[in-house]
DNA sequence: ATCTTAACTCAAAAGATTTGAATTAAGTAT
DNA sequence: ATACTTAATTCAAATCTTTTGAGTTAAGAT
């Protein structure tokens, strides 16, 4: 009869020095070159522990000397940087429709990547069908494989909102049973996580976020998700589902939802509520795959020639998406919101040009130094490259583990 | 040029043992009793680290024996819990007319309080009376002050929001300087949270989120504030902002409200807003003064005759908070949201009986285990309590510690 | 009465960081 | 040119903490 739900794991030595390796490799990536010496200072480690580690990381080919600095006294250090050539990571984003695969490198270059339909998405069906992907990434590269993200959509265990979605995977337990079984079938570390969040991921470790602690971020698949990034850990909430921002009722009586209700943000801010924009308005087939790239095609040609229809989309979905980042912004106090996904650039920077926030926002600092909203890398494979920017932040973040 | 705003530290052997140490302690305050070998299963200590912890732990009289548990084969275990009456904590809440100090025992109940006028909120004034308050109550008590935490309100650096609010510090620069100097002070180790937050903390070590890992909190001060605690951490946001829930807009164009905006929901649902909507219908004095628990006796008094105009009052609140409360579950997916601070018990039980939660929530499980919405405790010392109950939460969660 | 299981304790071993002295290297002043 | 200062790095011994393994104690089961 433990008292916690979640146990508290204790601490040793080995924890401990992978928690400091952690920390060295995350200083260096951050920075553009840095000497045992500075890290020391900025750890509170001493320089032998770092040379220690230094010289592990040197081993394992996950950072590489660059020169020595030269300027002011005293022996020139010797520089490290981060060598994103040194290892791969696997991303894997499950649809109900099709799995998206990619390998990329340590700084995110995409090494080797596949778009393969489901027959079905059952987990026995996926993890037979990654194990095989796996095998041919691996056969691709030939530095070691560190681990493999896996990225589902959500929510999990829900009443009403699982069993309505069009988006929703069947025979799925949950997140800490999928990793179990997924480390089984690739015979690999696997980090999962839901999509906004891992695509969140990918954009503080390789986007736009980069450098910040703490950013919201929006999601755009078929319908809006929300990553949120809390000093530098993803926010998961107590099962998994945190980020639900599709489903906050933005227009009362509004249009009806899946999930029961009616008026959510979805259902006037997300690619699927532009779909259907355009099919009523005859701009679109309405039997267009959800899935596919082509409502983007024919939303960045009616961008292009500025279509009255597009036009007052974008209008209406600005103008109900502003206050929501109010709100984002006073309840997360994010350093910014980034908006990206499954749209094209050019759109997102429209809507994000039109976005009149509020003026009373904790948002609205003397010291703000960027934007309030930013655009993030977008894209089909963004959620499977997030898949890999997780193993990547696992690699080099440092974080308290949870009991095995 | 360090490449992170947010310094992360290495960690070491002495960190290493008093995060173990507050593992072990922790474990045993949320038991009823636990032997040595139940808390290394747990851990995954071994049995001999858990022996020598224990027995520091009870040299510092932080855990007690309490006889052996008898059943099934083996030595029955020599049970320790965990003793409230080892150590104290110190908690101050400053508001701009006043200063709230409790002292309690680790099980939070209260040894000594005080609330004093603060002629000057100045910090160098707050500090001078806090060094003599914090004296007078170590003079109380015959165990160790363990620390003290500090409750300032929030926002903190915003323009427009902190010129305006009537519930303002000036002088104060932020939660690392306050803390740093109250430390200096007190010649205690201190810690700075926003009322909320803190008041959140202490709900969940003593009052109705016990047990919870991850809940938000309402907390009905002059405004409306949130606290989240997500995995068992208080959430802070980037600038120690988040939780700003009062200024979420939930009338468009409604009322105007100090931070620019209109139709913010602290203008509809708090204390505030209760004493203006009964002074506009003469059911109480216009110069009712805004801190006091006035507002709260006549509120109880007219709940109690089912006054009509109170009821209107609470039927709007409700018909605004609820789908609040749902955007709270979709964001932050909590295992409850609690409602407690300065209003009457009965007032809250009221309120959260009128909410009418929308359907379509992640929080609408198959395997929930409580109610959506819970009252916590409420009174006006609530805030300072938090403020120790940030010690005591602090001495007993293991976290991963910042560069100091 | 003996066996089994479980909790606990003792002492030595192992892992990691820290400490302090020595070494190397480059700039700066004499 | 030479010596001094500053800073990064390395080496070896010391320190802190957990782990390991053997041994002890205690209660139920056979």
């Amino acid at each position: 009869m433990p008292p916690r739900q979640t146990q508290i794991a204790g601490t040793n030595a080995e924890r401990t020095k992978a928690h400091n390796r952690r920390v060295v490799l995350g200083y260096v990536q951050l920075s553009d070159g840095a000497g045992r010496a500075e890290i020391a200072r900025s750890s509170g480690l001493s320089t032998q522990t770092v040379s220690n580690l230094i010289a592990e990381l040197e081993h394992d080919r996950l950072v590489v000397p660059a020169g020595r600095r030269r300027s002011a006294r005293g022996q020139p250090p010797v520089l490290y940087t981060f060598n994103p050539a040194g290892a791969a990571a696997l991303g894997f984003e499950v649809r109900p429709d099709a799995l998206l695969s990619v390998l990329t490198d340590l700084a995110g270059t995409v090494l080797w990547q596949a778009q393969t339909p489901l027959p079905a998405s059952d987990p026995e069906t996926v993890f037979a069908l990654m194990a095989d992907l796996a095998g041919q990434a691996r056969a691709q590269c030939e530095v070691p494989v560190l681990g493999a993200g896996l990225v589902l959509p959500g929510p999990f265990g829900v009443e009403g909102l699982s069993a309505a979605g069009a988006t929703v995977l069947t025979g799925w337990q949950g997140f800490d049973d999928a990793a179990a079984q997924a480390a089984e079938a690739l015979k690999l570390p696997v980090i999962v996580e839901k999509d906004a969040t891992a695509a969140a991921i990918g954009e503080a470790m390789l986007g736009a976020a980069q450098g910040l602690d703490t950013f919201c971020y929006l999601y755009f698949g078929a319908g809006l998700g929300l990553g949120v990034i809390a000093q530098g850990q993803p926010m998961r909430g107590a099962f998994g589902n945190a980020g639900e921002i599709g489903h906050v009722i933005v227009v009362p009586d509004g249009l009806p939802c899946d999930c029961g209700n009616t008026g959510c943000l979805e259902q006037y801010t997300s690619r699927m509520a532009l779909r259907r924009h355009l099919a009523a308005r005859g701009l679109l087939s309405p039997d267009t795959p959800p899935g596919g790239g082509q409502t983007d095609a024919v939303a960045a040609r009616l961008l292009a020639v500025e279509d009255a229809a597009l036009d007052a989309w974008l209008n209406e979905a600005a103008r109900l998406l502003a206050p929501v980042i109010g709100t984002l912004e006073n309840l997360f106090d994010p350093e910014a919101v980034v908006l990206g996904g499954a749209l094209p650039d050019r759109l997102l920077d429209d809507l994000i040009a039109r976005l009149d926030l509020p003026r009373g926002s904790v948002a609205r600092r003397r010291d703000r130094a960027r934007p309030r909203v930013l655009r993030g890398a977008s894209g089909r494979m963004t959620g499977a490259l997030g898949g890999a920017a997780l193993v990547i932040h696992d690699t080099v973040t440092p974080r308290l583990d949870p009991a095995p």
